[in-house]
RNA sequence: GACCCCAUCGUCUAGCGGUUAGGACACCAGCCUUUCACGUUGGUAACACGGGUUCGAUUCCCGUUGGGGUCGCCA
């Protein structure tokens, strides 16, 4: 083994501050963060916010909002969305706005050594004529040659008129000065690279190892763009996923574990993730195997979790949790946790825990017969004397009214399912009668038997 | 137009010269069941095409086609 100085990961995730965070983009930040904590790296986060024309500090807090709630945290980089903040680590600033003097200074070496030249104001590099050849740690060895209009003038801006630097140029040099060993990025870049190495090389420091992982495409193979649904992030933290799956499903495109895990929680990723596993295809964005993923997860989240994740989309549907006793919502919860896919799905299944307004709609109302009115009223007074008030009682309980009857449970079921939960879909029956509770329980049939007259 | 990357079921993928080409999502059918969902059993479904190399190609090489990316004083 060598040393940790020398063998130790620094990898970088370095967004531009658009307005929104691409889920191609959290997928880089994703493999950069899984990198790191495999090897035991550094993960930094830098904000190339060098377009001031869209730039601002609620585009960059989208961008650390989302990494938060993907749970990727990152060791050096800034710990507000402020340029100026505060931030942690001793590369900074890590905000390409406070770093112009870096800049110039080696825009000034460049000069000196007469890598650059002016023309028209600007400052321009001189490019590398010959083909140059480039070790990806994914897509192996690779060899380009300039294109047509790159042997025409294969030179390249890298400080504007105006006294800005460029992308290629801040980009590189922040990796220098950063120190950064491993470049982890989307293959979208891979044609800058050479630019990059070529400026590494002027600049008279070996490049980063470089891996150009595949993109993410629209299901049907077209390009992901920001305008696409399911492009952006916030559209996953909206619609109630959780977001170990959204980090479950995201390691999954573009990477394999080559055996036929799936599911797995994100320790296990992390000790599985390494760059050789790498695919090289672009990979389409299924939302259906997205969903698949989430209720795998969801079904086994804590309910402390899941109650912080379901209070927004109740408060969203006129619900305050937080008006309720906690043991209660967490029980109710519970029944309807394996039932739906997404968070979004838990208001309206669980609504008439919080609400006595329970009136059904006029298909629901269709199961309030007169032909079940003696079944339901046999139930709701053997209820009334039931003991315990558990689901496994009221089960016996209903069971024997429907024997008693000459109906099948299914149809003593759904009646009182309606008069209970106002709906004909919902938790199972005798765990939502025993959360509910006897009180609440015996006035909603008796609400119910009285419209059961027709 | 030039340059670069890529190519196994509809989708995500396993496969690294000889396999009944495996798994997952989705889909279809049966079973289970208090609705819904889950679960369970089974099923439909793929090596883009053409040349090589080889005793033998999904696998290696070349070409074609197709998809994606890049060639900015955007990032």
């Amino acid at each position: 083994m060598s040393s940790p100085e020398s063998s130790a990961v620094r990898v970088r995730f370095a967004p531009s501050p658009t307005g929104y965070l691409h889920i191609g983009g959290a997928r880089t930040a994703l493999f950069n963060w899984l990198y790191a904590r495999h090897r035991g790296g550094t993960f930094i986060l830098r904000i190339e916010d060098t377009d001031d024309a869209r730039n601002s500090e609620q585009a960059i807090a989208v961008i650390l909002e989302g990494l938060k709630w993907l749970g990727l945290d990152w060791d050096e980089g800034p710990t507000a969305a402020n340029p100026a903040g505060p931030s942690r680590g001793e590369r900074g600033p890590y905000f390409q706005s406070q770093r112009h003097a870096i800049y110039r200074r080696h825009a000034e070496a460049l000069r000196e050594r007469g890598a650059v030249y002016e023309k028209e104001g600007a400052l321009w590099f001189r490019m590398e004529r010959e083909a140059i050849t480039l070790h990806d740690l994914v897509c192996g060895e690779v060899t380009r040659t300039l294109t047509d209009r790159e042997a025409a003038d294969p030179d390249f801006v890298i400080v504007r008129s105006d006294g800005k630097p460029v992308f290629h140029f801040v980009n590189v040099v922040d990796d220098l000065e950063m120190g950064i060993t491993h470049v982890l990025r989307g293959e979208d870049h891979l044609s800058n690279t050479f630019k990059h190495v070529a400026l590494f090389r002027a600049l008279g420091a070996p490049p980063p190892q470089y891996g150009h992982i595949p993109l993410i495409l629209n299901q049907d193979g077209s390009k992901m763009s920001k305008r696409d649904t399911g492009a952006s992030l916030e559209t996953y933290l909206k619609d109630g996923f959780v977001p170990e799956a959204v980090v479950n499903y995201l390691c999954l495109l573009g990477w394999s574990p080559k055996d036929d895990s799936q599911v797995m929680p994100v320790t296990e990723i992390i000790r599985r993730f390494d760059v050789p596993q790498i695919l090289r295809a672009n990979a389409r964005f299924d939302f259906a195997k997205m969903q698949w993923m989430n209720y795998e997860h969801l079904r086994c989240l804590p309910l402390a979790q899941l109650r912080e994740l379901a209070t927004p989309h109740f408060r969203a549907a006129g619900i305050e949790l937080g008006a309720f006793d906690t043991a209660y919502v967490e029980a109710a919860l519970h029944t309807a946790q394996e039932k739906v896919r997404q968070i979004t799905g838990l208001p309206a299944f669980c609504r008439f825990y919080f609400t006595d307004d329970v009136a059904p709609d006029t298909e629901a109302a269709a199961a309030l017969t007169s032909a079940r009115r003696p079944a339901v009223k046999a139930l709701r007074d053997a209820l009334e004397k039931l003991e315990p008030f558990s689901d496994a009682a009221i089960e016996a309980s209903l069971k024997a009214a429907a024997a008693e009857a000459g109906i099948k449970p299914r149809d003593l079921v759904q009646p009182v399912r309606v008069a209970c939960t106002g709906a004909l879909v919902g938790p199972s029956l005798y765990h939502l009668m025993a959360i509910l509770g006897r009180e609440r329980t015996l006035r909603r049939l008796d609400g119910a038997i009285k419209r059961m007259v027709s």
